[in-house]
DNA sequence: CTAACATTTTTCCAACTGGTCAAAATTTCT
DNA sequence: AGAAATTTTGACCAGTTGGAAAAATGTTAG
């Protein structure tokens, strides 16, 4: 499966401001496309990781190329030299984030059963929110300005990943294993429940005091969400 | 009910910049406040209107007083004028909003039955990301830079306020009333869900396509989230 | 070893940022 | 109306921002 459309980003980077050296020979069109050295892997990866964690603080317009370089352990020009705009650094982002993001409801299976894979998917995606908590926000953060830099990748992989799993669903009630009930809003019930733990975690841990707030807030989480969906899926009793 | 402590902020505004005209008398020690006139009024709710919008998409960082100052459509010196500096703005902001923001579940009534009061909790808290979805984001926003300028008002009144509803919720549930369950991350839950419509509306929209996303999706979301939390904090038969 | 390329640093810049200040324009009060 | 206060404006500033250019330094294949 193709890493999701990125469109242009894909553009190995330097031959961007080398020194076009086509006096030699314009006969190859596809122009040798340069391989990608270790140093300019590793160093796109610290890239991508500061601008992570600058990012997801502060939003797009908020962050600073300056402060990206420092947590990166760079002067700005050297990581302009990697990333020629700001933008191409949140678009990457973005755009590998997305993949890994969605992977969870992705692996929602059709053939199984219904309250076994919703309950993994709500422990995956509580997991995540653990474990990611600053692609959670990053995400969160490109949501709440409406998405300018992802609407098409909203509009386009996400919406049919939600149609293709909202059907599994709706085959899954008509199959009475299932309440009836909406298959997106229940899919945005899950979203929001879990993705509350790692966007809103000063709130929750604020509001558990420091007794309840340590990390056992997210088995209590789990525990709590599988209640909630469990008991409010189940389908009246079989006939 | 004082508007929850917000410390300072509360000067006239005023007074601030003009001159020191004490030379007349230094005998009244509370120094005739000056009474708030009418465009001071008027221009400062212009001004928290147009922050509103600008804070809620950007966040405070990513917002600038330049914005703001178009958005209310006077000059920048001129929104200065008024409010000193761009925390200002934003304390104000955060100040009157967290008061107005709980007011729905200040009204959850101990007195009620569990069901009507929840269930018309949800409603108010998905009528208010409906009404006032600037608001959500701006909180949202706040929450996710790790809330430091409202994070002491998060620790006390919010905290208390949801340590009192919490206690409410655990005597329903010791009366059989309720599914015991923990208080906390229902309430989480529940704000969690309801919020999910204003801050992450772009998506809701994107994945629901133009056929379901009208406005249309909140009642939607209404009748799927109670459908969710009935059946899921419906006890067992009585016995 | 060395030419060719890759990486890094230094210097610089124009636009933008939050904010100041005094003067001018306007409103309010008597 | 006229004085006093309030409000608005225009010019200005120092620091930050995203980014460009080019020189300096590494790295590596032949």
């Amino acid at each position: 499966m193709p890493p999701t459309k990125v469109k242009s980003a894909e553009v190995p980077i330097s031959a961007t401001r080398q020194h076009k050296a086509d006096a030699e020979a314009a006969s190859h069109p596809p122009a040798k496309p340069r391989p990608i050295t270790r140093i300019q892997r590793e160093k796109q990866d610290l890239i991508l990781e500061a601008a992570l964690e600058v990012f997801s603080l502060h939003g797009f317009r908020g962050a600073t190329i300056d402060q990206i370089a420092e947590v990166a352990g760079m002067s700005k020009p050297n990581l302009l030299y990697y990333f020629p705009r700001k933008e191409e650094i949140h678009r990457r982002l973005m755009g590998e984030l997305l993949v890994t993001w969605l992977a969870p409801l992705r692996e929602m299976d059709a053939n199984g059963d219904p309250f076994p894979e919703i309950r993994s998917y709500i422990r995956r995606k509580l997991e995540m929110a653990r474990d990611f908590p600053r692609e959670s926000r990053l995400f969160a953060n490109e949501m709440l300005q409406g998405a300018p830099r992802i609407i098409e990748m909203i509009e386009v992989d996400l919406k049919n990943l939600v149609d293709e799993k909202a059907r599994v669903l709706l085959t899954w009630m008509d199959q009475g294993k299932l309440t009836r009930t909406d298959p997106y809003h229940l899919i945005f019930s899950i979203w929001a429940t879990t993705q509350h733990y790692a966007d809103f975690d000063v709130q929750v841990r604020a509001v558990l005091g420091p007794g309840r707030g340590g990390e056992g807030r997210f088995e209590d989480a789990a525990r709590y969400l599988e209640q909630l969906f469990m008991f409010g899926l189940t389908p009246k009793a079989r006939t």
